[in-house]
DNA sequence: CATATTTGACCCTA
DNA sequence: TAGGGTCAAATATG
């Protein structure tokens, strides 16, 4: 099992160099010649990618058992995918707790980290999707709140998605973000390519909590300005007009974050990376880089058909 | 006026 | 029973 650690270790500085190489490509933003290149990355990322689940398969890491994919990733197909929502959303919420008591467990759940650059930031609401906040608790030894959200479209489009924000205990520039089920919106269909969903990486999301995780860095708040993209985070730290300055100030921090979609303009855009930017490795999961690296390569390449 | 956010209360799970 | 998650009325914003 340690050599498979080991081999999963190099094979994931494989892929930190290709997603460098990408990142590069990004930067020039080649458009053009670069096509070609980016072909040759996705392929090169996504070999890497399944030797490294390969390798991991039987490599558990601090008690977490990484790239063990035992819950079907399909059950974000469903509309009901939307954790904890789906109590709620019944009309008659207490009255069939048989069935869906224990579905909040089980749910498609995976979990990323995001850095910011300042706690003005939101970085983690930028993700492309229009998310509408319901609520925000105080959670017990947390120091800071955390915020839910959930897809706009739930009742117009039937999207399910969720997700939860929360600054990171001690680090107010780490938030911590866990996604609920995939977007079944139009907007989730349009931006699957890029989408920190459980799909775009295969079985990196974790149907358990505390999923595999990963830390990205994202650079100033890369904009809630795009229409119908925004989603206001409020924390105490919540600037009133932060979102004017979603012209990508000092450019977003990372080049793919999954926080940021097609449906995000400024995504598309090779941003230049932020001092902070490269990945800050995860200190609980030695997979958390790899997962993130791994989404970002997925999310090239992979096609979320189910979404489709 | 329409839509989004805030916030206290309620419900569910462990 | 405590804590987490969601609802929904009130409020804010464009």
């Amino acid at each position: 099992m340690e050599q498979r650690c080991a081999l999963a270790t190099e094979l994931a500085q494989v892929l930190d160099t290709v997603r460098q190489l990408e990142a590069h490509m990004g930067v020039k933003g080649g458009a053009d010649g670069g096509e070609t290149c980016r072909a040759l990355v996705s392929s090169m990322r996504s070999s890497v990618d399944r030797s490294i689940h390969i390798a991991m398969s039987s490599c558990c890491v601090e008690g977490r058992v990484l790239g063990a994919p035992e819950s079907p990733p399909s059950a974000d197909g469903s509309p009901r995918s939307g954790g904890s929502d789906q109590a709620a959303d019944s009309p008659c919420r207490g009255a069939h707790a048989a069935g869906q008591s224990k579905k909040r467990k089980t749910l498609p759940k995976w979990s990323t980290q995001v850095r910011v650059n300042s706690v003005e930031d939101v970085g983690p609401l930028d993700d492309g999707f229009s998310w509408r906040k319901y609520g925000q608790k105080d959670i017990l030894g947390a120091m800071y709140p955390r915020a839910y959200f959930r897809c706009t479209h739930r009742h117009t489009q039937g999207c399910y998605a969720s997700k939860q924000v929360q600054r990171a205990h001690g680090d107010p520039l780490l938030f911590d973000v866990v996604y609920h089920g995939n977007h079944t919106c139009a907007q989730g269909k349009h931006c699957n390519s890029q989408r920190p969903q459980p799909a775009a990486s295969g079985e990196h999301w974790q149907p358990q909590p505390a999923g595999g995780q990963e830390q990205i860095s994202v650079g100033q708040k890369t904009g809630g300005g795009a229409p119908g993209v925004a989603a206001p985070f409020s924390f105490p730290s919540k600037q009133a007009g932060a979102d004017t300055g979603s012209d990508f100030p000092a450019g977003c921090a990372i080049t793919a974050s999954p926080f940021m979609s097609p449906a995000t303009p400024e995504c598309k855009v090779s941003c230049r990376n932020v001092p902070d930017v490269e990945l800050s490795s995860t200190t609980e999961s030695p997979m958390g880089e790899m997962d993130f690296m791994l989404q970002l390569a997925d999310a090239d390449f992979l096609d979320n058909s189910r979404y489709l």
